[in-house]
Formats: C-alpha cells, sequence, structure tokens
RNA sequence: CGGGGUGUAGCGCAGUCCGGUUAGCGCACCUGCUUUGGGAGCAGGGGGUCCCAAGUUCGAAUCUUGGUACCCCGACCA
C-alpha cells in the first residue's frame, strides 16, 4: 500500500480523489449503499467523539445546554420563513406515507395508499423551524430568556452531488439555537460562538481560520448575517468550517414568538444558530495529511501514542511486555491515550506503516537491542523522525513531543497558508493567483454583481469579508468602485 | 438534471472491440514450515448469481434493448 500512496498527494488534482484512496484505506469512511451517504467506520467515528466531547465542553462553559427536538418535521413548518424555504425547499426528502404492505404479487412489499399522510413531512434539513415552532411555547417573557441549546444531530440534503465527509446527503452536526431579549445579545452570542469555533479549529484541530463574514451572497437562507472560519487546504483551496448566524427576528416573526419586556411592552425575540459538522474530519484530513496517510493533531487523536514491540520469539516478548506495562500506566496517568499493539499475525514494518497511515502522533517501538541499552525508540509522525532515546522518563518525554506535534502542525499549516495568500490589485493578477492555488484579499465594490462575475469568470467566490486584519480603503479590482477593506476569494469546496 | 466513465471473489483489476476450453491475475483469507528493527518468503488451499431483466444465438462476462448503482466534471450547497 506504500507504494499506491507515494506521491499521492501530487498526483491528485483534486482532493476527491485523494479521500477516495487514502481515507478508506485509512479505515475512517466508506461509502453505503444509501444514495450520497457514508458509513462511518469506528475510527473515523471516534475523531468524531472526540471533537464533540471538546466542543461540548466548550459550549457548556458559555452556559448552553443540550437537548434534542424531531427527525421530521411538518412541511407548513418550512414554508414559514421565506428565505429559508428558498435554501432549503429543494433539498428536501419527503416523507409521504406511514405503511408498507405485502405487494399484491408476492414479490416483497409496496407503499400502502390507504396510509397516505394528510401533510407530508420532511426530513430535517436542518432545524430552526421546528425549534422555533417548539420556543414559541416556551417564550413569554424577559424572564425566559435567553434560551441556549444545543442539538447534536443528524441532517439530511438531497444534494445533487456529494462527496466524502465534505457534502454527504446524511451527515452529523451540532446545531445551537438560541433566542435573546435584544438586539445587542444576539449579536454578541453570534460572535462568541464563532470565537469558540476559531479556537476550537486553532488549538485543537490545529487548523488555523480566517474569521468574517459572509456576502449577502453567501449568508444562510434566513440569517441577517453568517459569519464564518474559513480554512485552507493543502491545495490552497478552501473549506467553510463552521457557520455562525445572527437570524435577526425572522424567525421570531415567522413563528410569532414574542415575550414580554421590562417595560411590559410586547417584543419580537432574536436569534442565533451556528454549527459545524462531520466536514470538520475531513477539513483535518486535507488540512494536515501527507503521502504516508493521516496526520492527526494529538489533541483529536483517537490513539496517541502506539507502541510496537519487536521480537523474535515468546521469551523476548514476555521481557519486553513486562517493560511496556508501566510505560502505559504511566502514560494513563498523564491521561494520554495509548496502544500496545503487540498482536503477533502482522510484523513491525507492517504495524509501523498502518499506524502512519492512521495518524497516529506519536510510535514508541521496543525490541532487545532497547532492553539491552535501556533505550527505546520514539517516532513522530509529523515529520516522520526517529530517535532512540532514554527509556528513563519516557512518559514525559512522550508528553512533550505531543505538545509539540500540536503545535508544529498547526504552525506547518499557518505557513501553508500565508505562504499562499496574497494581496492582489488587478483582475489580470487575481486570475493568474487563482489558478495557483492562493487565497486572495482583494478590494470589492460590495455587490452582489461583481461577486457573481468573479465567479463566472474565475471559479472563485467571495469566502468573507474578514473581521480582523486590514482595513484600509481601496478600489474594487473589477470595477475600480470605491471598497472599504480588502476581502477574501478562493476557490473553494 | 446535463456531459463523461465504471459495474467480473472481501479489495484492486484484466478479459468485452472480434461470442467458443473448467473466467483469470495481484492483494487479502485458510493450512504448514521458515521469518519478525520499515508493509515477509516458499509450498499447498478455499472463495464467483461476471450489476439486474428481457432478447439474439447451438453457445453470452462478451452482441442488442431497457433498467439500476456508483465515480468524475458542471449547476446547487455546510
Amino acid at each position: 500500500m506504500a507504494k499506491e500512496l507515494k506521491n499521492l498527494t501530487k498526483r491528485a488534482d483534486n482532493y476527491s480523489q485523494w479521500y477516495n484512496e487514502l481515507v478508506v484505506k485509512a479505515d475512517l469512511a466508506e461509502q453505503s449503499a444509501v444514495r450520497g451517504c457514508m458509513v462511518i467506520k469506528p475510527y473515523g467515528y471516534a475523531i468524531w467523539e472526540k471533537i464533540q466531547r471538546q466542543l461540548d465542553d466548550m459550549f457548556k462553559e458559555t452556559g448552553h445546554v443540550n437537548a434534542y427536538f424531531p427527525l421530521l418535521i411538518p412541511k407548513s413548518f418550512l414554508s414559514k420563513e421565506a428565505d429559508h424555504v428558498e435554501g432549503f425547499a429543494k433539498e428536501c426528502a419527503v416523507v409521504t406515507h406511514y405503511r408498507l404492505k405485502n405487494a399484491p404479487d408476492g414479490n416483497g412489499v409496496v407503499v400502502d395508499p390507504e396510509a397516505k399522510l394528510e401533510e407530508e413531512l420532511i426530513i430535517r434539513p436542518t432545524s430552526e423551524t421546528i425549534i422555533w415552532n417548539t420556543y414559541k411555547n416556551w417564550i413569554q417573557s424577559y424572564r425566559d430568556l435567553p434560551i441556549l441549546c444545543n442539538q447534536w444531530a443528524n441532517v439530511f440534503r438531497w444534494e445533487m452531488r456529494t462527496r466524502m465527509f465534505l457534502r454527504t446527503a446524511e451527515f452529523l452536526w451540532q446545531e445551537g439555537h438560541t433566542a435573546h431579549a435584544t438586539k445587542d445579545e444576539a449579536l454578541e452570542e453570534a460572535i462568541r460562538m464563532l470565537n469558540i469555533y476559531a479556537e476550537f479549529a486553532e488549538k485543537y484541530m490545529a487548523v488555523p481560520v480566517i474569521k468574517g463574514v459572509k456576502s449577502a451572497n453567501e449568508r444562510f437562507a434566513g440569517a441577517l448575517d453568517t459569519y464564518t472560519i474559513e480554512a485552507m487546504m493543502q491545495d490552497g483551496k478552501a473549506l467553510q468550517s463552521g457557520t455562525s448566524h445572527f437570524l435577526g427576528q425572522n424567525f421570531a416573526k415567522a413563528f410569532d414568538v414574542k415575550f414580554i419586556n421590562k417595560n411590559n411592552e410586547l417584543e419580537y425575540v432574536w436569534a442565533t444558530s451556528w454549527g459545524v459538522s462531520t466536514r470538520l474530519i475531513g477539513a483535518l484530513i486535507m488540512a494536515h495529511s501527507d503521502d504516508n496517510g493521516l496526520v492527526l493533531p494529538p489533541h483529536l487523536a483517537p490513539i496517541q501514542v502506539v507502541i510496537i514491540p519487536i521480537y523474535k520469539d515468546d521469551t523476548q516478548l514476555a521481557t519486553i511486555n513486562e517493560k511496556v506495562l508501566p510505560i502505559m500506566a504511566n502514560l494513563k496517568k498523564l491521561g494520554i491515550s495509548v496502544k500496545y499493539d503487540n498482536s503477533d499475525n502482522r510484523r513491525p514494518g507492517f504495524k509501523f506503516a498502518d499506524y502512519e497511515l492512521k495518524g497516529v502522533p506519536v510510535r514508541l517501538a521496543i525490541g532487545a537491542r532497547d532492553i539491552e541499552n535501556g533505550t527505546i525508540e520514539i517516532m513522530r509522525r509529523d515529520t516522520l523522525e526517529k530517535s532512540s532515546v532514554s527509556i528513563d522518563n519516557i512518559e514525559q518525554q512522550v508528553a512533550n513531543l505531543l505538545e509539540e506535534i500540536q503545535q508544529n502542525i498547526f504552525t506547518k499549516a499557518l505557513n501553508f497558508r500565508e505562504a499562499h495568500t496574497v494581496k492582489v490589485d488587478t483582475y489580470d493578477e487575481f486570475k493568474e493567483k487563482i489558478e495557483e492555488g492562493y487565497f486572495i484579499l482583494a478590494h470589492w465594490d460590495g455587490t452582489t454583481e461583481t461577486e457573481e462575475k468573479i465567479k463566472e469568470d474565475t471559479k472563485a467566490t467571495l469566502r468573507c469579508i474578514p473581521l480582523d486584519g486590514d482595513k484600509t480603503p481601496g478600489k474594487c479590482i473589477v470595477t475600480g468602485k470605491p471598497s472599504a477593506q480588502r476581502v477574501i476569494f478562493a476557490r473553494n469546496y
């Protein structure tokens, strides 16, 4: 398999191909027979569980609680917010019947026409509508606010074209839905969650992100403002990795959610929603992997350290086992997840390659030679460097190395992004740099027409208007009209 | 939904144009021996409704028609 993976990054002119070759073999996921859905294999799901646990902690620290809302939504709910319908109606799976019966010809089962639903149900593409229909009953007074709920759920969108992890028909995500008494509080919440996403991406995923706001054209269906974190993949394409929406009073008005404020006046509530999905796993893969397979950031790696014994016979193995068991115990005490692979059906070389493919950050190898010398071999996945070190205090060395790797892959990704980000002042240069896979900082006149023209000419989209950084005004590269600040254009997934 | 491509063993493929031995190869799997510090070697073995249906034919993986699934490129989107 090593040979197959050689030069994979270079050979693949797009990452879909790379996914199919690498990810499936890396045992994270596979296509299911259900159109556009994927089976997430145990190792892939373990990464998702790590992501979930960490985000959940961060949500709870900021006062959020988890709840769960139904999978099926009455069709009429969706029609209540005009933009929302526009955005999602085209990709909803619809439930029309509630029963099957044996086929009259004895061949399998058919839908029972007697069991037609009076009102069709749709499988949630997102839960704003059913949640706001519920919130209506929860909110009467300003004392009921804010409501800060999150749900971990699956959603389903009948996508025309699917892509492993990045755009599957069914995907797992968390969606936060909050209700507030004031506009400022809701805005603050939307930004707070954006910051949490950015912190998570950078500290845990080791993926540097640009925080920004979407243009009207790219905004979530039904939002007043959509905040986004945009990450750069290794081919220079952008991946929208998380969004936080300021919904204004749109959903409150659509679902008639009012409250009495302190002055005894009736008011519509203010809302936000925010989410990240299993797409994050795709981001991890595309941001860090190399020709040997995945490179997982230590903070999210299901297995942080793997120990591989090298032995000729059972006596040697017994000696190695004795050495390894205390190391395992000590690593666990430090909160490090460790796997000792002393299975005898695969040889060491195979195991080395296999755990590299899986992205395990640190590998320890120990054999007769080490036992004699009081050493152990330590290998770091990010650089593939290995060295023989003293077995004394190996646990602390491993702990330090894990932190170093976490830092290093973040820095590496950040340097890569900076090396592939460029300020551009002419449209010609824009076209040239887009072809080369750059993030482009350019002036834009703020109109949807210009944005669409650029998309049509170059396939680049306006990723976001950055919140931080240079705010110097200038002139639009296409129309020459005034521009308040540079915005980011890139090709994207 | 438009344009291309593919469907043959668990995985990856050849064979299809030009119909004809018992459908083949690599990996994986099973047994045995030797091996084990970078994806082991030798020997033996098991595993197939050739995507589905109908048609043509003495004979179909191969030809015809229809269906279906998946992949890639667009439009749509997290």
